[in-house]
DNA sequence: GCGATATGCAACCAACTGGTTGCATATTTG
DNA sequence: CAAATATGCAACCAGTTGGTTGCATATCGC
């Protein structure tokens, strides 16, 4: 979980998950032609989204072959995001409450 | 919107989401009794929520409440998970696709 | 006004991150 | 087998991050 969030928090990385969303089941030479960085950077990269599980490595012969795993992003989505949605009004109906406290001084 | 995705990747901040989600428009010291760090140390967590628009700020006296702010997460959501979510399907089909195309010699 | 309370700001530090270079290993191809 | 291709692993380096300490400022209560 706290693997996904810190995978999610690199640009490169959202950027290789949209890269391989686009189409899926890349090797990592073709990954890094989309990438301006050394093989090795992004090496480091996809090895940070397979430990969050974003991503399934598949080896066919001396290629890697990349896949997305929709997965964890959807535990996300519902474990975390929704509950956060769920509080929306009453959050801004705090927020509003909130200013209005501040001025009870209309005299 | 990568600074939304930078805050979430502390788990220290999500912590602090959450005790706000708890009980919104919190105080500075009223958030530091959840979370064993100084004082200053949440207010940098805080700072860079606020930055994220993830957490509003509302002065009242000596005080500063916290508010909650959904639409970020709410955003995130729409555009990047449920971006992902679509294709969870099709995802799963070129993994099991590329799986089967590992083992085409069973003779 | 004065002490206590609530917060801000800056400097500093260790640890982590993002990226590189260099070299080793395995597989394919001719 | 040898050359080329695809990848892995480790060391290193600069910049960022997470957290601290120290001190300044503003507001409340007596």
């Amino acid at each position: 979980m706290d693997a996904v969030f810190k995978a999610l928090a690199d640009p490169n990385r959202r950027a290789l998950l949209d890269q391989l969303h686009l189409q899926n089941g890349q090797t990592l030479h073709q990954l890094c032609r989309h990438l301006l960085m050394t093989r090795q950077g992004i090496t480091k990269h996809l090895g940070l989204l397979v430990k969050a599980d974003l991503v399934v490595p598949l080896w066919r012969g001396r290629e890697k072959l990349h896949y997305l795993n929709p997965a964890p992003l959807k535990q996300i989505s519902e474990l975390w995001i929704d509950k956060h949605k769920a509080a929306c009004l009453r959050a801004l109906t705090d927020l509003t409450k909130g200013l209005d406290a501040l001025k009870p001084e209309p005299n």
